[in-house]
DNA sequence: ATACATACC
DNA sequence: TACTGGTATGTAT
């Protein structure tokens, strides 16, 4: 690549930067900063579950997986380096006295699904990106808050038992199912229990003190994340912007238990980006880091800088996609099946072909691994140069493993 | 179509 | 002793 920019001339140089300037004005043309995009994350959330339930662990450096791996740890443990997929052994050097628990993923997937129920409050299409993490949008939820009286915007402090969460998960599930929603929470042990649910903004039962949240996106957001506290005892951070891509630097701005909002005009948006490394971004990991610093490119200013020869030197959709980065546009590197609202048509068409492909695999596996515990390596043999490699290897590991 | 590389959690 | 595993996109051949 070094040889290559080398050996670009100032010709070349100047009609790129014709062709990235058009670009340029095509995105800008189609910025759009309408949508009031907020980015969710649970802050340390495996380290935080287990610390949740199992009091010992509170104030103690610890993290969540085994010697060979950790999945993320809490932040004391950070304070000495500890990091998320970091060998368990090497944490051990760097904080003898942290204390490694194995992962329990059906717990972690439970919360998931209360925080889920919360999310789908505020967009009821939101898109999760793993068991602790989605995008909401929050344009419509906002609109419509506007003419909400407060009692709509008004929650309680915890009513549940600390006990019921230690015990079983499954029964703090059911629990939390029945109370949840806006309407305040009930208490099973107070007196005043049942029918005066909601003074509007008087005093309320006995045992519970109350916030009212406010109608603007930041107060939406508070909301939702104090709600978040309330029904699992963990916090979440958040981050708002015109689009994911911000979204998701701001909710790391704040990290643990808070929210930043960048606001939508294009004037904070370019500032905003300026300074910001472009390994913060999402989508940049540390190759291409390292390949733009050795060009002299290490945050979103240099890479508007740059940008004619980088579209010299990298492919249309890599360099396309810095453009969107140093423009602050673009809506992130998401899955495309995720990104999209997908017609009903599209949705029929790739189900069925989803299902006819999974009942081949099905039936290839169900056959291989009969086979193969019947007649053994000839079977399996035969398998592979029938087979493409990949399917082979997927059906074998998924099956029989 | 396949293999390999990069990225994310 | 010990350096994941699942899913997705991008690039090269």
């Amino acid at each position: 690549m070094m040889l290559q920019k080398a050996r670009v001339t100032e010709q070349q140089l100047k009609k790129a930067q014709a062709q990235v300037e058009k670009v340029a004005a095509a995105l800008e043309k189609s910025r759009d900063l309408s949508r009031v995009i907020v980015h969710v994350d649970m802050d340390a959330f495996y380290a935080a579950v287990e610390m949740r339930d199992c009091p010992e662990l509170k104030d103690k450096p610890m993290a969540v997986g085994s010697m060979s791996m950790l999945s993320t740890s809490n932040y004391h443990a950070r304070k000495y380096g500890v990091r998320a997929a970091m060998p368990g052994f090497i944490a051990k050097k760097l904080c003898p006295n942290l204390v490694i628990v194995p992962a329990n993923f059906d717990k972690y997937r439970a919360v998931s699904g209360e925080i889920r129920e919360i999310f789908a409050d505020y967009d009821p299409h939101f898109q999760p990106m793993s068991l602790d993490e989605a995008y909401l949008d929050f344009t419509e939820h906002v609109e419509q808050r506007q003419h909400w009286p407060e009692s709509a915007r008004t929650h309680r402090f915890r009513a549940r038992d600390i006990a019921a969460g230690e015990t079983k998960t499954e029964l703090s599930q059911e629990a939390a199912t029945e109370e949840r929603d806006l309407s305040p929470v009930l208490f099973e042990d107070s007196p005043g229990s049942s029918p005066s649910l909601m003074g509007p903004e008087g005093v309320c039962a006995p045992g519970g003190d109350v916030e009212v949240f406010g109608t603007s996106v930041e107060e939406a957001v508070r909301e939702m994340r104090f709600r978040i506290e309330q029904k699992t005892m963990l916090t979440a951070s958040a981050g708002i912007a015109p689009n994911m891509m911000l979204a998701k630097v701001c909710s790391d701005k704040n990290k643990p238990n808070g929210q930043c909002r960048l606001p939508s005009t294009r004037e904070a948006v370019m500032d905003f980006i300026q300074n910001l490394p472009v390994r913060k971004v999402c989508g940049i990991g540390k190759v291409s880091e390292k390949m733009l610093n050795a060009l002299g490119v290490s945050t979103c200013s240099h890479l508007s800088q740059k940008m004619a020869m980088l579209s010299l030197l990298f492919s249309e959709t890599a360099w396309h996609h810095f453009l969107e980065v140093s423009l602050g546009q673009g809506s992130t590197y998401i899955p495309r099946y995720k990104r999209k609202s997908m017609s009903t048509e599209r949705t029929f068409k790739e189900l069925s072909k989803a299902e006819e492909q999974l009942s081949l695999c099905k039936e290839l596996c169900e056959d291989l691994a009969d086979d193969m515990r019947k007649g053994g390596l000839k079977v399996l043999i035969s398998v592979v140069l029938t087979f493409k490699p990949v399917s082979v290897h997927i059906c074998c590991i998924r099956r029989l493993s």
